[in-house]
Order: C-alpha cells, then structure tokens, then sequence
DNA sequence: CTTAAAGATTCATTTGAGATGAACTATATT
DNA sequence: AATATAGTTCATCTCAAATGAATCTTTAAG
C-alpha cells in the first residue's frame, strides 16, 4: 500500500507554493525542480494537472509562474489525494471491471476495506496545506535559521 | 493507493478456512485456487507464507491441507494486512534508503500520513476474520440458500 | 520586434514491483 | 506402488508508473 510519486509531487508542489505565497514572484516550476531534484519536464505535467483540478492558476511568459488559487487554510490533504491518486482499487472486488471474486456481494471484506480507506482520508482531511508549511523557525544542520517546511534561510 | 493481489489473497485464503474451519477434512489448495480461479502453483506461495507467519498449520500428503492455527475470532484483519503487505511506503521519505527530500526533518507531511496509515489500520483491527464469514444464510441468484462467504449451500 | 523566460505538449522509453505458472521435489495415506 | 497433498525453484511476463528529450506556445522586458 503506497501512494504513486505523482502524489508525492503533487503535495510537494502545493506546499511549496504555499510556502512562497507572499512573494511578489510567482514561484516557477524550474524553481520547484531545482529545489527538489526532479526534472522540470516531469513536474511540468504535474503542475498542469493541479492546474487543471483547480488547485493552481498558471501564467505564461516571462514573469509567469503558479500561484494558489485558494487560499492554504483551505486546501485539504485529503482533496489533493483523492485527485492526485487515480486507483484506489484495494482488492479486486473494489472494480467492477476486474472483479471475478466468486464469493462478491456475500462477503464483508469490501465494505470494511471502503471504511478503513475512507478513515485514511479522514485524517488528512482533519489538516490543510496551511498546517503543514506553518513558518516555524527552526535551526538547520549549520545552524541557520531557517523556516519549517521550505528550508529555505528567513 | 491499492493492495497487492498478493494481500486480497492471503485474505481470501484465511477466510476460506475460517468459512470451512468446522469440517472435517482440512481445506486444500486446490480446492481454494479452484473456488477463486486462481493458479494452484501461485496460491501455493501465498498459504507458505500465511504458514510461516503463523496463521496457519499446513499437512502434507494425503488428506492434508490446511488449518487455522487460532479462532477466526482472535484473527484481527489489520495483523494480516500489516504482514502480507510488504510496502507501506506512503511518500519517498518514509524510507531512508530512498528519501531525498530536501526539506525532510522540517515538514510535517511524514507524520501525517502517518497518522493517516495508523488510522486505516485501525479500522482493519476492529474487525477480526470470524466477522466476516459469519455464517449468515442467503438466497443466491438461483434462490438456493447459500452461506454468507462461502458461497457453498448450507 | 527581438529575445528571453516562462508554461504546455508530444513522443518514446525505461523501470521495477508484482504477478504468473511450469516443472519438479518432499511427504503422508491407502 | 499409487495417489494426493504441500513445498521449491526458476524463468518470465506484464503493466502502471515514471522519466526525459525535443519541441511548441505565450508573454514580458528591453
């Protein structure tokens, strides 16, 4: 059980944009890619597809950039999963395609495996983005202050 | 998000022989790969493991099988998933071998997901395998009466 | 109006966990 | 001896996910 790096990309990004909200300059994806080692061609089909789940505003042209489209108290973890994550299938029975379970419809598994999936995204949706890039001063490894969740020198 | 087919068998394994704990000649391997349409050669593997873990005592040669090893009611679903599931990694910095992060120690993603796995599981402990084959006796499509689980007439 | 900086698209490829099954071995009962 | 069971080994297959090069499009700055 584990989420795809398409998820792990997809929060990184938000937080990131969180993180930079207040900056006059938009944050850029190169920027992102840098910050995190991956390349920019990858990341740039995750920036369009938080773009197009409304999550993010994009502009083109020197200048551009990401910017939230709303507001980091009002991103829920939970949201982003269930967007980013496209197969939530936890046994086969899950998919009506696929399903060949010979005893489905007469057992409880289902049903028990939706409730505890739906417990998972209950407790991301308890926090938002804002709760995760909260500026908290920190001391880095050379003793710089640095701001929690960015990493970057405050 | 997904569970491996490995763990959806492992489960239906188990509740095989908790369904048919009560009868007398052990359940076989064959019989069970036969009832879900699986590979017997496959299926093999996954009761050597359940066997290794302990939640099962397997006999060879003639009128051997399978037997569970404790009462379906002390067979808590989250142990088995815990067990056959062999990645929860939920992002790349829930493994040390992998993670590079760059903001990993300063962001609180990590425990949230965290929390969030915990949370899932829970779920799956409050349900033990005896729950869910609980004999309950319904009409199947042919309006035969059929046990819940199993499938097979009462 | 040219250039540079940004996002967007397309295409092809790689990768690796997970799944699969054939063939064979070991053991117990009849 | 024959049969029915579990157990082991080996090789492969499969497919979603991940990756990245190359190119196109848009826009601000100079």
């Amino acid at each position: 059980m584990r989420l795809t790096h398409w998820t792990d990309y997809s929060l990184r990004v938000l937080m990131f944009c969180a993180a930079h909200a207040k900056r006059e300059k938009p944050v850029t994806i190169t920027e992102i890619a840098e910050a995190h080692g991956i390349s920019r061609s990858h990341l740039t089909k995750i920036v369009v597809a938080l773009s197009d789940q409304g999550w993010l505003e994009t502009t083109r042209g020197r200048g551009g950039g990401l910017r939230l489209l709303r507001p980091a108290t009002e991103i829920r973890l939970g949201d982003v999963v269930r967007q980013a994550e496209t197969d939530f299938t936890m046994v086969e029975c899950f998919d009506p395609e696929s399903n060949t379970c010979r005893i489905d419809g007469r057992c409880r598994l289902k049903g028990v495996l939706h409730t505890a999936l739906a417990s998972y995204l209950a407790v991301l949706d308890g926090v938002t983005l804002a709760e995760l890039v909260e500026p908290q001063q920190v001391r880095n490894g050379s003793g710089q202050r640095v701001l929690l969740a960015t990493g970057l020198p405050s």
